[in-house]
DNA sequence: ATTGGGGCTAAGA
DNA sequence: TCTTAGCCCCAAT
């Protein structure tokens, strides 16, 4: 490995390096998966984030090691039922976990047959998840777009779809439902492919003798040993290949020609191919920006926007855009921020309120005389409002008027007036 | 405290 | 004038 320069060596090295990096924090990441450890899970895809930024070595092993880590990020997310998720589509982790399933499917990166009975279990899974969490409409819109109805799903189907109807949460098909059997068949269904990633770092570590040894074997658990070890077999091939592979491997950063062009036409509007290297990082934005075209339109001419200050989450936003798709510009009316902070719960659908508020304006625009004029008295019903409350019926029940009005955001409203204009759409068929 | 229903009235036809 | 959406009030829960 000599090089004539010293900088030039270094940088030449930098992805080689990074991709021993990465297998290793793909076995940590894995393994923190697997035994649910969602702390570690969190701040290893925090590394591996930045980290795929970095150069690495083009090898189709990479697709799948970052698709699996996309996968069960999305799939961790979906662990945790208080968490808001963000995503602002529309989207929540577990479809998006559908939708990775897809894409690697696609790529066929994997064998074909591996998905096919977890994938049903997965949507499954996005369904009964929504339901817990009460979001009924949301279920429902996964269901019809997830759930076929085949020979095998028909029953299935009539079953999920009988459970929203009735907002059956006690369904035992609902209230048996946890993430972590979710996550164990997930893991069994990578588990091959995952033994198969090898893991450089963690062999060599394990030879390490030294009394650092005991400090580095620390976090180890005994399956990362073993992994290592079995990446054992092949590591002294592993090295002498990366060897010989060392001095074409500059060029070879490039993704491949195709896989560049097929970036360039997804990912326009995303950051383009910088200075001719393609990293890793945008081929994981890739889908991303495939998933959500439509909501360019973005008016936030209008006051402030609920940065939802959960700390929690906050550490998850950059990695989600990383990894999960990035945040798009939903905007909410925080009429009183306090209101909407005060309650961590932000998870309500949001499907139309862009057109809404294109109606809300020439609304407002009209009326704006009278409204004023009357001094905050008689204030019309915008169609922006109207939707909310049909939305918030839908979602919470008639009748839960305050549920309603502390759920979006209204403003010079009381659950009381909510509820007399509930009364006034149903006199008038809006309903 | 919250809700549903009766009733009043400002706006508009 | 008449109608009605929006609002207020109050009894019931």
């Amino acid at each position: 490995m000599e090089v004539s320069s010293y900088d030039s060596g270094i940088s030449a090295l930098e992805p080689v390096v990074n991709q021993w990096v990465l297998e290793y924090f793909f076995h940590l990441y894995v393994d923190a998966f697997k035994n649910c450890r969602n702390e570690d899970f969190v701040q290893i895809r925090d590394i591996v984030s930045i980290l795929i930024q970095r150069r690495l070595r083009c090898v189709e092993q990479n697709s799948q090691v970052l698709r699996i880590m996309q996968l069960l990020s999305c799939i961790e997310e979906g662990a945790d039922p208080d968490c808001t998720f963000d995503e602002d589509n529309n989207e929540t982790p577990l479809e998006s976990a559908i939708g990775i399933l897809d894409l690697m499917n696609q790529e066929k990166l994997f064998p074909a047959d591996l998905f096919q009975t977890n994938k049903q279990m997965l949507k499954e899974a996005a369904v009964v998840a929504c339901i817990q969490k009460q979001q009924f409409t949301k279920a429902r819109g996964i269901l019809k777009k997830h759930i076929t109805s085949s020979r095998n799903t028909r029953q299935l189907r009539a079953d999920l779809l009988n459970i929203i109807q009735e907002r059956n949460v006690k369904h035992p098909l609902i209230a048996n439902f946890t993430l972590s059997t979710v996550k164990e068949k997930v893991y069994d269904m990578f588990e091959n492919q995952i033994d198969n990633i090898p893991s450089y770092l963690l062999t060599v570590a394990q030879k390490e003798p030294t009394d650092l040894q005991g400090a580095s074997k620390e976090p180890l658990t005994p399956e990362k040993q073993a992994e290592g070890s079995m990446g054992n077999v092949s590591s002294q091939d592993e090295i002498s290949t990366l060897e010989h592979e060392l001095p074409a491997s500059q060029s070879k950063d490039l993704t491949s020609p195709e896989k560049q062009a097929e970036e360039e036409a997804s990912t326009a509007r995303e950051t383009g191919p910088q200075r001719g290297l393609v990293t890793l990082h945008q081929l994981v934005m890739e889908q991303d920006s495939q998933q959500e075209s439509e909501n360019e339109e973005e008016d936030n001419q209008e006051e402030q926007r609920a940065e939802k200050p959960q700390q929690q989450k906050r550490r998850n936003s950059s990695v989600r855009k990383l990894f999960n798709t990035p945040v798009t510009s939903k905007r909410r009316k925080t009429s009183t921020d306090s209101r909407v902070l005060g309650q961590a719960r932000v998870n309500e659908e949001q499907d139309t309120w862009s057109d809404e508020d294109n109606l809300f304006k020439e609304n407002g625009l009209s009326k704006s005389v009278s409204s004023t004029s009357l001094s905050g008295r008689r204030k019309k019903w915008s169609e922006e409002e109207t939707e909310w409350i049909r939305l918030g019926v839908e979602k919470y029940g008639e009748g839960k008027w305050s549920k309603i009005l502390s759920s979006y955001p209204f403003e010079q409203r009381t659950a009381t007036t909510i509820k007399d204009r509930w009364r006034t759409m149903k006199k008038l068929s809006l309903v």
